[in-house]
DNA sequence: TTAAAAATCACGGTTTACCGTTACGCATAA
DNA sequence: TTATGCGTAACGGTAAACCGTGATTTTTAA
């Protein structure tokens, strides 16, 4: 033993048992080590700044800052882990927005003890991690948008759409909208209409969850 | 050793790595044995008609039949573990319910390890277990629910406001409601009405949320 | 069996959402 | 410079949501 080193990681999930079952889990691994672990988006980027680790295993969902923005302030910074993410059923439309921001690994929360410490390994050593599951909608969703280039296109919401988006999602009807945002109510139903039209929705119910899915509010 | 007889456990949650995780957790422990787990509520019936065990940890959100189902056909049955219930914070407002169909224990998804130990220990000893952060919602709930009987007691919904709200949170406007559960559109309208009460909602907006949140759709 | 809860339906009235279309000033990129 | 995108605004019409109230039948639980 002790011929080579440990491979460092830190864990971030907002629920607490989950860390401690991997650590568990982990535990059982003589090359890997847990070095610290946090419960938001805001303990991994402190944590950070004083320390540093090979790997982080990140979930997407937690209450502060989500995992997406944890990544991003990562590429700002000189150093950054490798990292994996840990994603439920509903998150893995964000596999490739994740990807193209420098994860290296995606698990789904269904994935067993052993697929955890074979993407550690595996991101450790350079390369990427997916597993089986992830694979298969990557391969989808990329045979998809070449298929569908022009429906599926989700044409960017504007500044100005997103803010009146939100109070929808809000319960806000249209006038409080005007009154909030200081425009008129036609415009308001303007940009009501526009938002429909983009994100393909019948009405403002669509809105509301899309804004939800999103984490808009 | 073995002077007393371990206390059996079934996990269930679909998330494998939750599982793999409390597993680890508890194997440090002598006196607690997991038997068996399950991803789905399919799954824990099944297994519960040729097994037993003596507590049953159970998460609620599951893709095919849920925690709460799941409890209710125990109750139908002859046999019924100690249920403990491990729920993320947005599904804290079940306690009441779960807790009232027969549920000894309730714990939130951050605990920790040593928390899930004490409370199968607990709920093996014919006692209640609710972790803190449980317990001030529960004593909120009541008080509120004494102080204000109407207003914030999130009476339950009916099967039939369900099935209009999921048919609402998919963007069905009432007409389509109506000819989707061969009823008539003032009786779709009356379901509606009662929804917004019950879930202290200005509009549609506000039930597609909520039906959202609580995984309805 | 009896009371309570759930599911059904009606109706008149008000408000809001939805739809199509047009248009103007402004900034910015081709 | 011209085209494009954005934010703003208007208008007339239709459809749908929202509100209050009351009432009947069926189902469920005490």
């Amino acid at each position: 033993m002790g011929k080579l080193k440990k491979i460092k990681v830190h864990i971030a999930d907002d629920h607490r048992v989950l860390i401690d079952g991997i650590v568990a889990v982990l535990n059982n691994e003589k090359d890997i080590d847990v070095v610290g672990s946090s419960l938001n988006g805001n303990q991994v980027l402190e944590w950070y700044t004083t320390n540093t680790s090979d790997v982080l295993i990140l979930d997407i969902n937690m209450p502060d800052i989500d995992g997406i923005a944890v990544i991003k302030e990562f590429n700002k910074r000189d150093f950054k882990p490798k990292i994996i993410i840990l994603s439920s059923y509903d998150e893995m439309k964000l596999i490739k927005e994740v990807v193209k921001i420098g994860a290296k690994g995606f698990l789904a929360k269904n994935c067993t003890g052993d697929q955890i410490i074979e993407a550690i390994k595996t991101v450790c050593a350079g390369n990427h991690y997916f597993s089986e599951s992830i694979q298969r909608k990557i391969t989808m969703s990329f045979s998809e948008s070449e298929v569908n280039e022009n429906k599926s296109l989700p044409k960017p919401l504007t500044d100005r759409e997103q803010e009146v988006l939100v109070l929808i999602a809000k319960e806000y009807n249209t006038r409080e909208i005007s009154e909030s945002l200081f425009i008129s109510v036609n415009t308001v139903e303007t940009h009501r209409k526009n938002l429909m039209k983009k994100l393909q929705v019948k009405n403002v119910v669509g809105l509301a969850l899309y804004a939800h899915k999103n984490n808009l509010i």
